[in-house]
DNA sequence: AAATATTTCAACCGCTAGGAC
DNA sequence: TGTCCTAGCGGTTGAAATATT
Protein backbone atom coordinates (compact mmCIF):
# COMPACT_ATOMS: atom_id res chain seq x y z
CA UNK A 1 0.00 0.00 0.00
CA UNK A 2 1.26 3.21 -0.98
CA UNK A 3 0.32 7.24 -0.97
CA UNK A 4 0.01 9.28 -3.14
CA UNK A 5 2.18 12.38 -4.19
CA UNK A 6 1.29 15.82 -3.48
CA UNK A 7 -1.54 17.28 -5.74
CA UNK A 8 -2.96 20.45 -6.08
CA UNK A 9 -6.97 19.96 -5.01
CA UNK A 10 -9.43 22.81 -6.44
CA UNK A 11 -12.03 23.38 -3.81
CA UNK A 12 -13.52 25.65 -6.32
CA UNK A 13 -12.39 28.09 -8.72
CA UNK A 14 -8.96 29.76 -8.29
CA UNK A 15 -8.86 28.44 -4.16
CA UNK A 16 -6.12 25.88 -4.28
CA UNK A 17 -5.47 23.51 -1.41
CA UNK A 18 -2.88 20.92 -0.88
CA UNK A 19 -3.98 17.29 -0.75
CA UNK A 20 -2.16 14.37 -0.36
CA UNK A 21 -4.51 11.97 -2.41
CA UNK A 22 -4.16 8.38 -1.41
CA UNK A 23 -3.08 5.50 -3.76
CA UNK A 24 -3.43 1.68 -4.94
CA UNK A 25 -5.67 -0.67 -4.20
CA UNK A 26 -9.46 0.63 -1.95
CA UNK A 27 -10.17 -0.92 1.48
CA UNK A 28 -13.69 -2.05 1.90
CA UNK A 29 -14.20 1.00 4.35
CA UNK A 30 -12.87 3.69 1.67
CA UNK A 31 -15.77 1.30 -0.60
CA UNK A 32 -18.23 1.98 2.24
CA UNK A 33 -17.77 5.84 2.20
CA UNK A 34 -18.26 5.91 -1.60
CA UNK A 35 -20.90 3.90 -1.78
CA UNK A 36 -22.66 5.76 0.64
CA UNK A 37 -21.69 9.30 -1.00
CA UNK A 38 -23.18 8.09 -4.42
CA UNK A 39 -26.33 7.13 -2.59
CA UNK A 40 -26.46 10.89 -0.83
CA UNK A 41 -25.21 12.88 -3.95
CA UNK A 42 -25.51 11.13 -7.01
CA UNK A 43 -23.01 10.00 -9.64
CA UNK A 44 -20.96 13.22 -10.70
CA UNK A 45 -19.15 16.03 -9.20
CA UNK A 46 -16.41 13.33 -8.27
CA UNK A 47 -14.00 16.00 -7.09
CA UNK A 48 -16.49 16.65 -4.30
CA UNK A 49 -15.99 13.30 -2.82
CA UNK A 50 -13.44 14.12 -0.99
CA UNK A 51 -14.62 16.68 0.72
CA UNK A 52 -18.06 15.29 1.49
CA UNK A 53 -17.23 11.71 1.84
CA UNK A 54 -14.08 12.02 3.66
CA UNK A 55 -12.49 10.11 1.39
CA UNK A 56 -8.40 11.13 0.16
CA UNK A 57 -9.00 10.06 -3.39
CA UNK A 58 -9.32 12.23 -6.26
CA UNK A 59 -11.74 12.40 -8.24
CA UNK A 60 -10.40 10.23 -10.74
CA UNK A 61 -9.80 7.62 -8.30
CA UNK A 62 -13.20 7.76 -7.31
CA UNK A 63 -15.25 7.85 -10.60
CA UNK A 64 -13.00 5.00 -11.39
CA UNK A 65 -13.99 2.82 -8.36
CA UNK A 66 -17.28 3.31 -9.10
CA UNK A 67 -17.86 2.73 -12.79
CA UNK A 68 -15.48 -0.18 -12.92
CA UNK A 69 -16.42 -2.00 -9.42
CA UNK A 70 -18.84 -0.50 -6.91
CA UNK A 71 -21.79 0.19 -9.44
CA UNK A 72 -24.47 -1.70 -8.51
CA UNK A 73 -25.86 -2.82 -12.20
CA UNK A 74 -22.52 -4.45 -12.94
CA UNK A 75 -22.56 -7.88 -14.17
CA UNK A 76 -19.88 -9.94 -11.89
CA UNK A 77 -18.52 -13.38 -12.90
CA UNK A 78 -16.94 -14.69 -16.38
CA UNK A 79 -17.50 -13.50 -19.81
CA UNK A 80 -19.75 -15.96 -21.56
CA UNK A 81 -18.91 -17.26 -24.82
CA UNK A 82 -21.70 -15.26 -26.14
CA UNK A 83 -20.45 -12.31 -24.79
CA UNK A 84 -17.52 -13.35 -26.15
CA UNK A 85 -18.74 -13.01 -29.49
CA UNK A 86 -20.58 -9.72 -29.13
CA UNK A 87 -16.94 -8.70 -28.21
CA UNK A 88 -14.95 -9.76 -31.53
CA UNK A 89 -17.36 -8.71 -33.51
CA UNK A 90 -17.88 -5.33 -32.43
CA UNK A 91 -14.52 -5.38 -32.13
CA UNK A 92 -14.06 -6.20 -35.62
CA UNK A 93 -16.35 -3.01 -36.53
CA UNK A 94 -15.19 -0.34 -33.88
CA UNK A 95 -11.20 -1.18 -32.77
CA UNK A 96 -9.89 -0.42 -29.58
CA UNK A 97 -13.16 1.16 -29.14
CA UNK A 98 -13.82 -0.10 -25.28
CA UNK A 99 -16.74 2.41 -24.27
CA UNK A 100 -18.73 2.20 -27.41
CA UNK A 101 -18.00 -2.06 -27.18
CA UNK A 102 -19.31 -1.77 -23.34
CA UNK A 103 -22.05 -0.11 -24.11
CA UNK A 104 -23.55 -3.06 -25.94
CA UNK A 105 -22.85 -5.81 -23.39
CA UNK A 106 -25.09 -4.50 -20.16
CA UNK A 107 -23.13 -4.60 -16.68
CA UNK A 108 -19.96 -4.97 -18.60
CA UNK A 109 -16.94 -2.20 -18.43
CA UNK A 110 -14.82 -1.09 -20.43
CA UNK A 111 -11.92 -1.46 -18.77
CA UNK A 112 -13.18 -5.33 -18.32
CA UNK A 113 -13.56 -5.91 -22.20
CA UNK A 114 -10.24 -4.32 -22.70
CA UNK A 115 -8.58 -6.74 -20.32
CA UNK A 116 -10.72 -9.85 -21.77
CA UNK A 117 -9.64 -8.71 -25.34
CA UNK A 118 -6.29 -8.64 -24.12
CA UNK A 119 -5.65 -11.35 -22.51
CA UNK A 120 -7.37 -13.41 -24.63
CA UNK A 121 -7.59 -12.49 -28.25
CA UNK A 122 -4.63 -9.42 -28.73
CA UNK A 123 -1.82 -12.14 -28.79
CA UNK A 124 -3.38 -14.04 -31.41
CA UNK A 125 -4.38 -11.47 -33.29
CA UNK A 126 -2.35 -11.14 -36.59
CA UNK A 127 -1.88 -7.13 -36.45
CA UNK A 128 -1.26 -5.47 -40.10
CA UNK A 129 1.06 -2.64 -40.13
CA UNK A 130 0.49 0.68 -38.33
CA UNK A 131 0.36 2.42 -41.21
CA UNK A 132 -2.37 0.18 -43.22
CA UNK A 133 -4.47 -0.19 -39.74
CA UNK A 134 -4.55 3.67 -39.44
CA UNK A 135 -5.98 4.29 -43.14
CA UNK A 136 -8.62 1.55 -42.54
CA UNK A 137 -9.68 3.46 -39.26
CA UNK A 138 -10.18 6.59 -40.86
CA UNK A 139 -12.82 4.40 -43.28
CA UNK A 140 -14.05 3.24 -40.51
CA UNK A 141 -14.78 6.03 -38.38
CA UNK A 142 -16.48 7.85 -41.60
CA UNK A 143 -18.74 5.06 -41.92
CA UNK A 144 -19.53 4.50 -39.20
CA UNK A 145 -20.27 7.70 -37.44
CA UNK A 146 -23.81 7.59 -39.08
CA UNK A 147 -24.42 4.03 -37.46
CA UNK A 148 -22.98 4.97 -34.00
CA UNK A 149 -25.28 7.76 -33.95
CA UNK A 150 -28.44 5.48 -34.93
CA UNK A 151 -27.30 2.62 -32.24
CA UNK A 152 -26.87 5.85 -29.80
CA UNK A 153 -30.37 6.43 -30.61
CA UNK A 154 -31.65 2.90 -30.24
CA UNK A 155 -29.88 2.49 -26.99
CA UNK A 156 -30.74 5.54 -25.36
CA UNK A 157 -34.50 4.38 -25.91
CA UNK A 158 -33.73 0.59 -24.41
CA UNK A 159 -31.72 2.61 -21.40
CA UNK A 160 -34.64 4.92 -20.35
CA UNK A 161 -37.02 1.72 -19.87
CA UNK A 162 -34.69 0.43 -17.58
CA UNK A 163 -34.50 1.77 -13.75
CA UNK A 164 -31.20 2.76 -12.04
CA UNK A 165 -31.94 -0.24 -9.50
CA UNK A 166 -29.56 1.26 -6.76
CA UNK A 167 -29.41 -1.66 -4.39
CA UNK A 168 -27.38 -0.41 -1.57
CA UNK A 169 -28.73 -2.73 0.71
CA UNK A 170 -27.20 -5.65 -1.41
CA UNK A 171 -23.46 -3.43 -1.63
CA UNK A 172 -22.92 -2.37 2.18
CA UNK A 173 -24.29 -6.22 2.52
CA UNK A 174 -21.09 -7.20 0.51
CA UNK A 175 -18.73 -4.97 1.84
CA UNK A 176 -19.87 -5.81 5.45
CA UNK A 177 -19.28 -9.79 4.67
CA UNK A 178 -16.40 -8.66 3.03
CA UNK A 179 -14.82 -6.18 5.10
CA UNK A 180 -12.98 -9.27 7.32
CA UNK A 181 -10.86 -9.06 4.24
CA UNK A 182 -9.91 -5.86 4.99
CA UNK A 183 -7.44 -3.97 4.19
CA UNK A 184 -8.02 -5.39 0.80
CA UNK A 185 -10.68 -7.61 -1.26
CA UNK A 186 -9.07 -9.31 -4.15
CA UNK A 187 -11.77 -8.19 -6.53
CA UNK A 188 -10.93 -10.86 -9.36
CA UNK A 189 -11.84 -13.74 -7.18
CA UNK A 190 -15.39 -12.48 -5.92
CA UNK A 191 -17.89 -13.74 -7.74
CA UNK A 192 -21.19 -11.66 -6.33
CA UNK A 193 -24.69 -12.42 -8.20
CA UNK A 194 -26.05 -9.02 -7.36
CA UNK A 195 -28.28 -7.96 -10.70
CA UNK A 196 -27.50 -10.74 -12.38
CA UNK A 197 -30.74 -11.75 -13.14
CA UNK A 198 -31.70 -8.48 -14.80
CA UNK A 199 -28.70 -8.10 -16.84
CA UNK A 200 -29.55 -11.46 -18.37
CA UNK A 201 -33.31 -10.31 -18.76
CA UNK A 202 -32.19 -7.53 -20.88
CA UNK A 203 -30.62 -9.21 -23.37
CA UNK A 204 -27.90 -7.85 -25.93
CA UNK A 205 -28.24 -4.69 -27.85
CA UNK A 206 -26.28 -7.02 -30.50
CA UNK A 207 -25.99 -9.99 -30.84
CA UNK A 208 -24.32 -12.96 -33.50
CA UNK A 209 -27.11 -14.41 -36.20
CA UNK A 210 -27.70 -17.58 -34.58
CA UNK A 211 -27.86 -15.91 -31.26
CA UNK A 212 -25.47 -18.29 -28.85
CA UNK A 213 -22.29 -18.48 -30.94
CA UNK A 214 -19.55 -19.11 -29.08
CA UNK A 215 -16.16 -17.85 -30.99
CA UNK A 216 -12.99 -19.03 -29.76
CA UNK A 217 -13.17 -20.79 -26.26
CA UNK A 218 -13.11 -24.02 -27.05
CA UNK A 219 -11.49 -23.55 -30.32
CA UNK A 220 -8.08 -25.55 -31.09
CA UNK A 221 -4.85 -23.25 -32.40
CA UNK A 222 -5.34 -24.07 -35.78
CA UNK A 223 -8.90 -23.04 -36.41
CA UNK A 224 -8.26 -19.95 -34.14
CA UNK A 225 -5.44 -19.53 -36.73
CA UNK A 226 -7.51 -19.29 -39.66
CA UNK A 227 -10.18 -17.41 -37.89
CA UNK A 228 -7.83 -14.42 -36.91
CA UNK A 229 -6.68 -14.43 -40.67
CA UNK A 230 -9.65 -14.48 -41.48
CA UNK A 231 -10.62 -11.33 -38.95
CA UNK A 232 -8.03 -9.21 -39.92
CA UNK A 233 -8.07 -9.67 -43.87
CA UNK A 234 -12.14 -8.80 -43.96
CA UNK A 235 -11.61 -5.61 -45.72
CA UNK A 236 -10.05 -4.35 -48.42
CA UNK A 237 -6.72 -2.17 -47.28
CA UNK A 238 -6.91 -0.82 -50.75
CA UNK A 239 -10.30 1.29 -50.45
CA UNK A 240 -12.91 -1.05 -50.87
CA UNK A 241 -13.92 -1.26 -47.57
CA UNK A 242 -16.95 -0.54 -47.98
CA UNK A 243 -17.95 -3.15 -50.03
CA UNK A 244 -15.90 -4.87 -47.32
CA UNK A 245 -17.07 -3.42 -44.41
CA UNK A 246 -21.15 -4.17 -45.81
CA UNK A 247 -20.19 -8.02 -46.18
CA UNK A 248 -18.30 -8.27 -42.89
CA UNK A 249 -21.06 -8.86 -40.41
CA UNK A 250 -21.97 -12.28 -42.64
CA UNK A 251 -18.23 -12.89 -43.77
CA UNK A 252 -18.00 -12.81 -39.83
CA UNK A 253 -20.62 -15.34 -39.13
CA UNK A 254 -19.37 -17.24 -42.01
CA UNK A 255 -15.89 -17.50 -40.70
CA UNK A 256 -17.15 -17.56 -36.99
CA UNK A 257 -20.26 -20.15 -37.72
CA UNK A 258 -17.52 -23.40 -38.44
CA UNK A 259 -16.36 -23.28 -34.94
CA UNK A 260 -19.26 -22.97 -32.91
C1' DA B 1 7.38 -28.05 -1.71
C1' DA B 2 9.75 -24.37 -3.78
C1' DA B 3 10.98 -21.55 -7.55
C1' DT B 4 9.79 -19.54 -11.69
C1' DA B 5 6.76 -18.18 -15.42
C1' DT B 6 2.45 -16.70 -16.93
C1' DT B 7 -2.08 -14.76 -16.54
C1' DT B 8 -5.41 -11.69 -14.76
C1' DC B 9 -7.33 -7.37 -13.82
C1' DA B 10 -7.69 -3.19 -10.69
C1' DA B 11 -5.89 1.08 -10.79
C1' DC B 12 -3.07 4.49 -12.61
C1' DC B 13 -1.53 7.95 -16.26
C1' DG B 14 -1.86 11.08 -20.05
C1' DC B 15 -4.72 12.99 -23.19
C1' DT B 16 -8.93 15.09 -25.08
C1' DA B 17 -13.64 17.07 -25.63
C1' DG B 18 -17.05 19.85 -23.92
C1' DG B 19 -19.01 23.09 -20.82
C1' DA B 20 -18.71 27.01 -17.58
C1' DC B 21 -16.89 31.23 -16.60
C1' DT C 1 -12.02 34.18 -27.11
C1' DG C 2 -9.22 32.07 -23.92
C1' DT C 3 -8.70 29.60 -19.67
C1' DC C 4 -9.99 26.40 -16.36
C1' DC C 5 -12.42 22.37 -14.75
C1' DT C 6 -14.66 17.99 -15.18
C1' DA C 7 -15.64 13.66 -17.10
C1' DG C 8 -14.45 10.15 -19.95
C1' DC C 9 -11.42 7.36 -22.90
C1' DG C 10 -7.64 4.21 -24.15
C1' DG C 11 -3.02 2.62 -23.00
C1' DT C 12 -0.07 0.92 -19.50
C1' DT C 13 1.59 -0.83 -15.11
C1' DG C 14 2.28 -3.86 -11.44
C1' DA C 15 0.57 -6.79 -7.68
C1' DA C 16 -1.80 -10.95 -6.78
C1' DA C 17 -3.28 -15.31 -8.28
C1' DT C 18 -2.51 -19.32 -10.80
C1' DA C 19 0.03 -22.61 -13.62
C1' DT C 20 4.13 -24.92 -14.72
C1' DT C 21 8.57 -26.86 -13.95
Amino acid sequence: MYWGEVMAGHMGRGVIEEQVWRKGPWTAEEDRLLVEYVRLHGEGRWNSVARLAGLKRNGKSCRLRWVNYLRPDLKRGQITSQEESIILELHTRWGNRWSTIARSLPGRTDNEIKNYWRTHFKKKAKRPSDAVEKARNRLLRKQQFHQQQQQQLQQQKAQQQLQFNFDVKGIMAFLEDNSHKAPYISQSRLVVNMHQNTTEEQGYLYSMPNGNCSASSALETSAEEVLWDGLWNIDDVHGNFSVASAASKVGLYNLVAPFC
